[in-house]
DNA sequence: GACCCGTGGTA
DNA sequence: TTACCAAGGGT
């Protein structure tokens, strides 16, 4: 390690010819006018951003800013709309958690967000990384942020090969070292475009990283290692039944989902519980169900899940309306179910 | 601190 | 096919 101090200005630099152009950043240009990306974009993209790749994002956040340009536009949307153009982006707490933030900006503070990483992470959804992400991004407050990118760059650049999460309280410590007082902002988006694009998990490209000669993880030959992590859990199985039940004029059987737990606030399938062995078949109505050729397979967090489609058609009390239902609104896991029962025979 | 919470791309 | 991984937060 040369000097912690030439690490910002390095990493900078670079940033400058090499930043990516992403809908939620303003460019040089705009910069140069004084325009910043509004608090209400930063947020937005960011809690998007939790856990989901730069891909997944892009269109769901052109589709949120276009319907709900501003985030009192946003806090006087329905539920069930916010969850539906939520649908397939996964870790649907984030949907309900910004919408609840979003009304507490709209109807409690004017409209406004907060502009310290204090006072934002008080808010619903906003936890220490995103706090400092806004902070910094939108309003220059010197907040360091530390995400999975940060965590690899800080742990190849110091060569630190004691293993995550134990090391965390050091990483920030240290990331907190090399955060400059002045364009704090960049120098997040720098050390995170830096972690996606060279810095990267696997076959980081260490010929092009504009910290080559500072990087103690290079010179000891034992960057691409790090950072070395605790062993995962293994995921168990469970199996489950699922019942599509479509009416004589398309209405279909579906149900909200509790807001708390897996896939909370959801539309989904009635389904059986999901258990280590086969739960009984237990359709919501007697039909004549038939059972889909394929099983769905779907996996979570922390468990795989097989699930028996079954279809039948008949009506039942609150079916919704064809015009109601769209399959696009469901969550990934009900989308496959969606599609298994098409394949199931008719009777 | 441990556990819960989605999804799609990649090797 | 399986396992890992990604701009984390809530409880």
């Amino acid at each position: 390690m040369r000097d912690v101090a030439d690490i910002s200005p390095a990493l900078l630099a670079w940033y400058d010819r090499n930043a990516r152009v992403l809908p939620w950043r303003t460019g040089p240009a705009d910069h140069a006018k004084g325009l910043r990306t509004a608090p209400y974009r930063v947020w937005l993209s960011e809690v998007m951003l939790q856990q989901t790749t730069v891909a997944a994002v892009r269109d769901y956040f052109r589709a949120f800013t276009t319907r709900w340009p501003t985030v009192t536009d946003l806090a006087q949307a329905e539920d069930g709309d916010v969850m539906a153009a939520w649908a397939g982006l996964g870790y649907y707490a984030r949907a309900r958690n910004l919408l609840k933030c979003a009304r507490v900006v709209a109807f409690e503070l004017g409209g406004e967000f907060p502009q310290t990483a204090r006072e934002l992470q008080a808010l619903p959804g906003i936890g220490p990384y995103t706090a400092a992400a806004i902070a910094s991004i939108a309003f220059d407050e010197p907040a360091t942020v530390v995400d999975g990118n940060v965590e690899r760059v800080i742990s190849r650049v110091f060569a630190l090969t004691d293993p995550l999460p134990g090391t965390r309280p050091e990483i920030a410590r240290l990331a907190g070292l090399v955060t400059p007082t002045h364009r704090a902002g960049d120098h997040a988006q720098a050390m995170m475009d830096l972690g996606a694009t060279i810095c990267t998990p696997r076959n980081p490209v260490c010929a092009l990283c504009p910290l080559i000669e500072i990087c103690e993880g290079h010179a000891q030959g034992i960057a691409a290692s790090l950072p070395v992590k605790a062993p995962k859990k293994v995921k168990p199985t469970r199996l489950g039944h699922a019942y599509v039940l479509t009416g004589p004029s398309g209405e279909v059987l579906v149900e909200r989902r509790p807001d708390r737990g897996l896939l909370g606030g959801t539309l989904g399938f009635p389904t059986s519980d999901w258990a280590e062995t086969l739960p009984a078949f237990a359709p919501p109505v007697t039909a004549d169900w038939t059972q889909a050729p394929t099983d769905v397979r779907h996996t979570f967090t922390h468990f795989h899940l097989v699930l028996t489609v079954h279809r039948a058609t008949g009506h039942m009390e609150g079916m919704l309306g064809d015009n109601a239902f769209s399959p696009e609104d469901l969550p990934t896991l009900m989308r496959k179910v969606w599609e298994a029962a098409q394949t199931a025979p008719a009777k």
